[in-house]
DNA sequence: CGAATTTGACCCGCGC
DNA sequence: GCGCGGGTCAAATTCG
């Protein structure tokens, strides 16, 4: 039955009289009950498409939770690979000689297996990206954090060795080259984060406290890192009128980072920033970024100063920094340059037996050496950025650049990101009885900037 | 008043 | 063994 069919048998039954009341008013009434079906019809219809999307989305939402589980399972297979890897000297060489065809100077990535990189490498072939192909043999090797390790030529190493005493590191070589490289990167006194293998490492080498140090020009007592920091020392180090201050992560109370900020004498708006230890807590995710570096940089120093003693290590222009990839750049925005360049400070590696250090200039001046450094020549630049590769093919992680740029770029990069402002004033100028200390020059009087938190820089 | 910083003293490794 | 210098400790001081 329609609509008009029910009011008009309604006004029929009764008298003629009645009927333009009874009209108007089945009008009225019909008029009404349209809008509501129409209304109940939108609703449906409506709700209909919310169901759709609702199922769209879960659908997703499903693919992404495959995806995620299918990384999970791959990751957690690389990482029994890595528990399961060669223990020995003689694993080593006998897993390069099986590589030998390969380029297989230390690199780091994050995130990629250099299996992975070479089974792209082979894609490439099959593409004829021949260029992109030169390219990727640079990053093939060690890699970040769990899955770092060396893949290099044994005899290459052999060879290349140098035996100045100051890159004398044949004794530690043969115990570095079974280990993970970023985890020497710890001192024996501090508290075990490694596995055993670490804490034999670190038992076998006298070599301890790799350290990374970094040169940003700076207008504030301490970078802004991202880490909580406790200052709980300052003392003035021959050479430089300038005090060093001591700091320690407070993140975690057992935490054996400990990072010396100190001011170049040549430049005082240089600030030295030297990290060392590792960090055995989560990081705040603004922290993550110069973790990854200063322990990047720290495996790069293992690695070189164990395994090639320099001779893996070329121009920076020449994009080979034991399998490192940087390049000098001019360019602020990283996201603008192609996938397979890399934006190198000033890169310099003091092998120093007591604490090796390697430094990442991000100044414009050029960084004052000790005689036993090696200092890899590249251009000034106005502005760098540090990165590390993840994949020829693939842009570096655009979370890591970000974040990168944003808390430790932004302050190389000549925009301070600093909480306090720098200051020459309070100055207490007192000495002690080692005759050089407490000339307070830069430091600030209740100096809060060692709670390095999530400065924004707009 | 609690927390962070300052600073004098001490420890330790290294070179002579 | 001694002196020097780097690094750390911990009491005193300062600040919010």
């Amino acid at each position: 039955m329609s609509r008009g069919s029910f009011g008009n048998s309604l006004s029929t039954r009764r008298g003629r009289g009645k009927a333009t009341l009874t009209t108007t008013m089945n009008t009225n009434s019909r008029d009404s009950s349209l809008t509501y079906k129409k209304n109940q019809e939108d609703q449906l219809n409506s709700t209909k498409a919310q169901i759709g999307e609702a199922k769209e989305e879960n659908e997703k939402l499903k693919s992404m939770l495959s995806k995620i589980m299918k990384d999970y399972q791959s990751l957690q297979m690389h990482f029994q690979g890595i528990s399961h890897k060669p223990q020995n000297s003689k694993d080593i060489i006998a897993t390069s000689i099986e590589q030998e065809e390969e380029v297989d100077l230390v690199s780091l990535s994050l995130g990629r297996s250099s299996r992975e990189f070479k089974q792209d490498e082979k894609e490439y072939d099959q593409n004829e990206c021949k260029d992109i192909k030169k390219q990727s043999k640079l990053f093939d090797g060690l890699e970040l954090g769990l899955d770092c390790r060396f893949s290099l030529d044994f005899t290459e190493v052999t060879k290349n060795y140098d035996d100045s005493p100051e890159n004398s590191f044949e004794e530690s070589k043969k115990e570095h080259i079974t280990e993970p490289c970023v985890q020497n990167y710890t001192s024996s006194k501090m508290p075990r984060i490694c596995g055993d293998e670490d804490e034999d490492f670190l038992q076998q080498n006298p070599q301890k406290k790799a350290r990374v140090s970094i040169r940003a020009v700076c207008d504030t007592t301490t970078m802004n890192d991202g880490c909580q920091w406790r200052k709980y020392g300052q003392k003035i180090a021959k050479g430089n009128p300038c005090p060093r201050a001591y700091y320690r992560c407070t993140v975690s109370p057992s935490c054996p980072v400990r990072k010396q900020v100190q001011r170049c004498f040549e430049d005082m708006s240089i600030l030295i920033t030297t990290y060392e230890g590792t960090h055995n807590h989560p990081l705040p995710f603004s922290a993550t970024a110069m973790a990854s570096t200063t322990s990047a940089a720290a495996s790069m120093l293992s690695c070189t100063s164990s395994s090639t003693s320099q001779q893996g290590i070329t121009d920076a222009n020449n994009n080979n920094l034991n399998g490192f990839n940087f390049t000098t750049s001019n360019c602020n925005n990283l996201a603008t340059h192609a996938p397979n360049t890399f934006y190198l400070p000033k890169t310099s590696i003091s092998t120093s037996q007591t604490h090796p250090t390697i430094t990442l200039d991000f100044t414009t001046v050029p960084a004052t050496t000790s005689s036993s450094t090696h200092t890899f020549s590249s251009q000034r630049y106005s502005s760098t950025s540090l990165n590390f590769s993840t994949l020829p093919s693939t842009p570096p992680s655009s979370s890591f650049i970000n974040s990168f740029k944003s808390q430790v770029g932004a302050s190389y990069l000549g925009r301070p990101c600093f909480s306090q402002p720098f200051t020459s004033n309070n100055t207490r100028n007192t000495e002690d009885s080692d005759g050089a200390r407490n000339s307070n020059m830069w430091i600030q009087k209740r100096s809060k900037v060692s709670h390095l938190g999530f400065d924004s820089v707009t």
